[in-house]
DNA sequence: CTTGACCCCGTACCTTGGTACGGGATTATG
DNA sequence: CATAATCCCGTACCAAGGTACGGGGTCAAG
Protein backbone atom coordinates (compact mmCIF):
# COMPACT_ATOMS: atom_id res chain seq x y z
CA UNK A 1 0.00 0.00 0.00
CA UNK A 2 1.97 2.97 -1.24
CA UNK A 3 2.06 6.28 0.87
CA UNK A 4 0.68 9.73 -0.40
CA UNK A 5 2.67 12.52 -0.60
CA UNK A 6 0.87 13.96 3.09
CA UNK A 7 1.74 10.28 4.51
CA UNK A 8 5.30 10.27 3.16
CA UNK A 9 5.69 13.56 4.51
CA UNK A 10 3.95 12.49 8.38
CA UNK A 11 6.02 9.15 8.15
CA UNK A 12 9.61 10.87 7.44
CA UNK A 13 8.26 13.59 9.95
CA UNK A 14 8.69 16.46 6.86
CA UNK A 15 6.65 19.08 5.19
CA UNK A 16 4.35 18.30 2.03
CA UNK A 17 6.23 21.33 0.12
CA UNK A 18 9.55 20.05 1.09
CA UNK A 19 9.25 16.61 -1.17
CA UNK A 20 7.70 18.09 -3.43
CA UNK A 21 10.67 20.79 -3.72
CA UNK A 22 13.28 17.46 -3.76
CA UNK A 23 11.49 16.48 -6.59
CA UNK A 24 12.34 19.66 -8.34
CA UNK A 25 15.63 19.47 -7.45
CA UNK A 26 16.15 15.50 -8.86
CA UNK A 27 16.78 14.54 -4.49
CA UNK A 28 13.68 12.45 -5.08
CA UNK A 29 12.36 10.45 -8.27
CA UNK A 30 8.87 11.12 -9.71
CA UNK A 31 6.55 9.00 -7.90
CA UNK A 32 4.43 7.14 -10.09
CA UNK A 33 0.72 8.93 -9.91
CA UNK A 34 -2.73 7.45 -9.72
CA UNK A 35 -5.16 8.06 -12.20
CA UNK A 36 -6.34 11.19 -10.53
CA UNK A 37 -2.51 12.38 -11.22
CA UNK A 38 -1.83 12.20 -6.99
CA UNK A 39 1.61 10.67 -6.05
CA UNK A 40 2.30 7.31 -5.13
CA UNK A 41 5.24 6.42 -3.18
CA UNK A 42 6.61 3.14 -2.53
CA UNK A 43 7.78 1.40 0.63
CA UNK A 44 11.32 3.11 0.88
CA UNK A 45 10.67 6.52 0.12
CA UNK A 46 10.84 7.35 3.43
CA UNK A 47 14.27 5.99 3.64
CA UNK A 48 15.71 7.86 1.03
CA UNK A 49 14.44 10.85 2.33
CA UNK A 50 15.72 9.99 5.85
CA UNK A 51 19.14 9.91 3.71
CA UNK A 52 18.61 13.22 2.64
CA UNK A 53 18.31 14.59 6.07
CA UNK A 54 21.07 13.13 8.02
CA UNK A 55 23.56 13.94 4.83
CA UNK A 56 22.27 17.56 5.63
CA UNK A 57 23.25 17.45 8.96
CA UNK A 58 26.56 16.02 7.89
CA UNK A 59 27.28 19.53 5.79
CA UNK A 60 26.38 18.52 2.46
CA UNK A 61 24.24 20.65 0.22
CA UNK A 62 21.15 19.65 -1.56
CA UNK A 63 22.78 19.29 -4.82
CA UNK A 64 25.62 17.08 -3.20
CA UNK A 65 23.20 15.22 -1.76
CA UNK A 66 21.69 14.22 -5.85
CA UNK A 67 24.88 13.31 -6.31
CA UNK A 68 25.42 10.83 -3.12
CA UNK A 69 22.16 9.83 -4.17
CA UNK A 70 23.12 8.92 -7.95
CA UNK A 71 26.40 7.53 -6.81
CA UNK A 72 24.57 5.20 -4.11
CA UNK A 73 22.96 3.75 -7.29
CA UNK A 74 25.70 3.24 -9.39
CA UNK A 75 29.19 4.15 -8.72
CA UNK A 76 32.18 3.35 -7.27
CA UNK A 77 33.11 3.58 -3.58
CA UNK A 78 35.91 6.10 -4.78
CA UNK A 79 33.61 8.71 -5.77
CA UNK A 80 31.81 8.30 -2.77
CA UNK A 81 35.09 8.76 -0.56
CA UNK A 82 35.75 11.86 -2.86
CA UNK A 83 32.90 13.40 -2.02
CA UNK A 84 32.87 13.07 1.38
CA UNK A 85 36.93 14.32 1.70
CA UNK A 86 35.95 17.51 -0.37
CA UNK A 87 33.26 18.23 2.22
CA UNK A 88 35.59 17.36 4.91
CA UNK A 89 37.71 19.37 3.71
CA UNK A 90 35.45 22.20 3.31
CA UNK A 91 34.47 21.94 7.21
CA UNK A 92 37.64 21.88 8.55
CA UNK A 93 38.59 25.39 6.49
CA UNK A 94 35.38 26.69 7.61
CA UNK A 95 36.03 25.87 11.21
CA UNK A 96 39.58 27.34 10.87
CA UNK A 97 37.67 30.77 10.35
CA UNK A 98 35.42 30.22 13.19
CA UNK A 99 38.76 29.45 15.23
CA UNK A 100 40.26 32.46 14.26
CA UNK A 101 37.04 34.88 15.11
CA UNK A 102 36.42 33.32 18.34
CA UNK A 103 39.72 33.46 19.73
CA UNK A 104 39.67 37.34 18.48
CA UNK A 105 36.31 37.84 20.00
CA UNK A 106 37.11 36.32 22.93
CA UNK A 107 40.40 38.01 23.32
CA UNK A 108 38.35 41.32 22.61
CA UNK A 109 35.41 40.90 24.92
CA UNK A 110 37.95 39.72 27.70
CA UNK A 111 39.93 42.83 27.10
CA UNK A 112 36.69 45.25 27.47
CA UNK A 113 35.70 46.41 31.08
CA UNK A 114 32.00 46.49 30.08
CA UNK A 115 32.21 49.82 32.13
CA UNK A 116 31.82 53.11 30.93
CA UNK A 117 31.96 55.22 27.73
CA UNK A 118 32.37 53.45 24.50
CA UNK A 119 36.06 55.71 24.05
CA UNK A 120 38.71 53.34 24.85
CA UNK A 121 36.57 50.49 24.35
CA UNK A 122 39.02 47.73 23.55
CA UNK A 123 36.27 45.66 21.05
CA UNK A 124 35.58 49.42 18.85
CA UNK A 125 39.32 49.75 18.80
CA UNK A 126 39.66 47.07 17.11
CA UNK A 127 37.11 47.38 14.90
CA UNK A 128 38.72 50.68 14.16
CA UNK A 129 42.21 49.72 13.90
CA UNK A 130 44.09 48.38 10.90
CA UNK A 131 44.79 45.09 10.28
CA UNK B 1 38.50 67.80 -1.06
CA UNK B 2 35.72 65.32 -0.30
CA UNK B 3 35.22 61.48 -2.31
CA UNK B 4 33.25 60.46 -4.78
CA UNK B 5 31.32 57.16 -4.20
CA UNK B 6 34.22 56.17 -6.81
CA UNK B 7 36.53 57.59 -5.10
CA UNK B 8 35.67 56.04 -1.65
CA UNK B 9 34.95 52.84 -3.16
CA UNK B 10 38.84 52.73 -4.82
CA UNK B 11 39.69 53.79 -1.40
CA UNK B 12 37.88 51.75 0.88
CA UNK B 13 38.21 48.51 -1.54
CA UNK B 14 34.94 47.61 -2.19
CA UNK B 15 32.30 48.32 -5.09
CA UNK B 16 30.21 51.54 -5.53
CA UNK B 17 26.99 49.17 -5.18
CA UNK B 18 28.25 48.19 -1.89
CA UNK B 19 28.36 51.67 -0.54
CA UNK B 20 25.03 52.26 -1.58
CA UNK B 21 23.55 49.18 -0.38
CA UNK B 22 24.92 49.86 2.97
CA UNK B 23 23.45 53.16 2.94
CA UNK B 24 20.19 51.98 2.26
CA UNK B 25 20.56 49.38 5.30
CA UNK B 26 21.23 52.12 7.54
CA UNK B 27 25.35 51.53 8.01
CA UNK B 28 26.75 54.68 5.71
CA UNK B 29 25.31 57.77 6.92
CA UNK B 30 23.76 59.89 4.14
CA UNK B 31 26.25 61.94 2.55
CA UNK B 32 25.61 65.99 1.55
CA UNK B 33 25.27 65.93 -2.39
CA UNK B 34 26.69 68.72 -4.92
CA UNK B 35 24.17 70.65 -6.48
CA UNK B 36 24.20 67.91 -9.31
CA UNK B 37 23.04 65.14 -6.81
CA UNK B 38 26.24 63.32 -6.60
CA UNK B 39 27.21 62.17 -3.04
CA UNK B 40 30.48 63.70 -1.85
CA UNK B 41 31.88 61.70 1.16
CA UNK B 42 34.05 63.13 4.07
CA UNK B 43 37.16 61.83 4.61
CA UNK B 44 35.96 59.44 7.71
CA UNK B 45 33.87 57.24 5.43
CA UNK B 46 37.04 54.76 4.23
CA UNK B 47 37.38 54.44 7.70
CA UNK B 48 33.59 53.53 8.19
CA UNK B 49 33.91 50.91 5.47
CA UNK B 50 37.15 49.80 6.82
CA UNK B 51 35.30 48.93 10.13
CA UNK B 52 31.93 46.92 8.74
CA UNK B 53 34.50 45.26 6.56
CA UNK B 54 36.44 43.95 9.58
CA UNK B 55 33.22 43.88 12.19
CA UNK B 56 32.14 40.82 9.17
CA UNK B 57 35.20 39.05 9.33
CA UNK B 58 34.27 38.62 13.37
CA UNK B 59 31.26 37.29 11.96
CA UNK B 60 28.66 40.19 12.34
CA UNK B 61 26.05 40.60 10.33
CA UNK B 62 25.21 44.17 8.72
CA UNK B 63 21.93 44.84 11.32
CA UNK B 64 24.45 43.87 13.86
CA UNK B 65 27.66 46.36 12.60
CA UNK B 66 24.58 48.63 12.16
CA UNK B 67 24.04 48.47 15.84
CA UNK B 68 27.47 49.01 16.43
CA UNK B 69 28.14 51.51 14.54
CA UNK B 70 24.98 53.49 16.37
CA UNK B 71 26.75 52.49 19.67
CA UNK B 72 29.97 53.50 18.96
CA UNK B 73 28.37 57.17 18.18
CA UNK B 74 27.00 57.19 21.60
CA UNK B 75 26.46 53.77 23.88
CA UNK B 76 27.93 52.16 26.59
CA UNK B 77 30.94 50.10 27.01
CA UNK B 78 28.38 47.54 28.05
CA UNK B 79 25.83 47.37 25.40
CA UNK B 80 29.27 47.03 23.09
CA UNK B 81 30.21 44.20 25.18
CA UNK B 82 27.02 42.14 25.25
CA UNK B 83 26.95 42.44 21.61
CA UNK B 84 30.40 40.94 21.25
CA UNK B 85 29.57 38.23 23.80
CA UNK B 86 26.53 37.01 22.02
CA UNK B 87 28.34 36.71 19.21
CA UNK B 88 31.22 34.81 20.74
CA UNK B 89 28.44 32.71 22.43
CA UNK B 90 26.62 31.88 18.53
CA UNK B 91 29.83 31.44 16.84
CA UNK B 92 30.98 28.80 19.70
CA UNK B 93 27.94 27.28 18.97
CA UNK B 94 28.41 27.00 14.95
CA UNK B 95 32.13 25.84 15.83
CA UNK B 96 30.26 22.73 18.39
CA UNK B 97 27.98 21.54 15.39
CA UNK B 98 30.86 21.49 12.93
CA UNK B 99 32.93 20.18 15.09
CA UNK B 100 30.26 17.09 15.04
CA UNK B 101 30.31 16.99 11.56
CA UNK B 102 34.07 17.18 10.82
CA UNK B 103 34.14 14.53 13.70
CA UNK B 104 31.59 11.98 11.90
CA UNK B 105 33.15 12.56 8.32
CA UNK B 106 36.67 11.62 9.54
CA UNK B 107 35.27 8.50 10.87
CA UNK B 108 33.39 7.72 8.34
CA UNK B 109 36.42 8.50 5.20
CA UNK B 110 38.87 6.63 7.48
CA UNK B 111 36.75 3.79 7.35
CA UNK B 112 36.33 3.49 3.84
CA UNK B 113 38.44 1.94 1.64
CA UNK B 114 37.72 4.00 -1.50
CA UNK B 115 38.09 0.40 -3.10
CA UNK B 116 35.26 -1.44 -4.71
CA UNK B 117 31.38 -1.06 -5.20
CA UNK B 118 29.23 1.16 -3.24
CA UNK B 119 27.80 -1.71 -1.56
CA UNK B 120 29.06 -1.57 1.88
CA UNK B 121 30.34 1.34 1.55
CA UNK B 122 30.82 2.93 5.07
CA UNK B 123 29.59 6.57 4.09
CA UNK B 124 26.35 5.16 2.34
CA UNK B 125 26.10 2.69 5.30
CA UNK B 126 26.06 5.83 7.91
CA UNK B 127 23.84 7.62 5.91
CA UNK B 128 21.20 4.95 5.58
CA UNK B 129 21.32 3.72 9.15
CA UNK B 130 18.91 4.85 12.15
CA UNK B 131 20.63 7.85 14.02
C1' DC C 1 32.06 70.54 -27.83
C1' DT C 2 31.99 65.89 -28.16
C1' DT C 3 32.99 61.61 -26.19
C1' DG C 4 33.69 58.55 -22.58
C1' DA C 5 33.68 57.82 -17.81
C1' DC C 6 31.15 58.52 -13.98
C1' DC C 7 26.90 59.14 -11.28
C1' DC C 8 21.74 59.10 -10.34
C1' DC C 9 17.56 56.01 -9.22
C1' DG C 10 14.61 52.06 -9.07
C1' DT C 11 14.15 47.47 -9.83
C1' DA C 12 15.35 42.84 -10.79
C1' DC C 13 18.38 39.07 -10.06
C1' DC C 14 21.60 35.75 -7.57
C1' DT C 15 22.33 31.71 -3.95
C1' DT C 16 20.29 28.04 -0.64
C1' DG C 17 16.60 25.62 1.30
C1' DG C 18 12.70 25.82 1.66
C1' DT C 19 7.56 28.08 2.89
C1' DA C 20 3.24 30.36 1.55
C1' DC C 21 -0.60 31.43 -1.51
C1' DG C 22 -4.41 30.69 -4.55
C1' DG C 23 -7.58 28.36 -7.44
C1' DG C 24 -9.24 24.13 -8.73
C1' DA C 25 -9.75 18.80 -8.53
C1' DT C 26 -10.21 14.65 -5.68
C1' DT C 27 -10.75 11.74 -1.79
C1' DA C 28 -12.20 10.56 2.80
C1' DT C 29 -15.43 11.22 6.60
C1' DG C 30 -19.78 11.75 8.98
C1' DC D 1 -24.27 13.12 -0.30
C1' DA D 2 -22.32 17.11 1.65
C1' DT D 3 -18.37 18.84 3.46
C1' DA D 4 -13.74 18.75 5.16
C1' DA D 5 -9.24 17.32 4.24
C1' DT D 6 -5.96 16.40 0.93
C1' DC D 7 -3.86 16.92 -3.39
C1' DC D 8 -2.61 19.20 -7.89
C1' DC D 9 0.23 23.09 -10.15
C1' DG D 10 2.52 27.43 -10.76
C1' DT D 11 4.19 31.29 -8.76
C1' DA D 12 5.70 34.38 -5.25
C1' DC D 13 8.11 35.16 -1.01
C1' DC D 14 11.68 34.78 2.97
C1' DA D 15 16.67 35.63 4.86
C1' DA D 16 21.57 37.83 3.74
C1' DG D 17 24.50 40.32 1.26
C1' DG D 18 25.10 41.93 -2.25
C1' DT D 19 25.41 42.36 -7.97
C1' DA D 20 23.46 43.65 -12.43
C1' DC D 21 20.65 46.34 -15.60
C1' DG D 22 18.52 50.15 -17.91
C1' DG D 23 17.57 54.82 -18.93
C1' DG D 24 19.05 59.13 -18.14
C1' DG D 25 22.00 63.23 -16.24
C1' DT D 26 26.85 65.10 -15.32
C1' DC D 27 31.79 65.88 -15.33
C1' DA D 28 36.59 65.86 -17.33
C1' DA D 29 39.83 65.37 -21.19
C1' DG D 30 41.13 66.21 -25.79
Amino acid sequence: MPYSIGQLATAADTGVETIRYYERRGLMPEPPRAASGYRRYPEDAARRLRFIRRAKRLGFTLEEIRSLLELQAGGQRADIKRVAEAKLAEIEARLGDLQRMRATLYDVTCRCSGEGSVDGCPIIETLNDDD
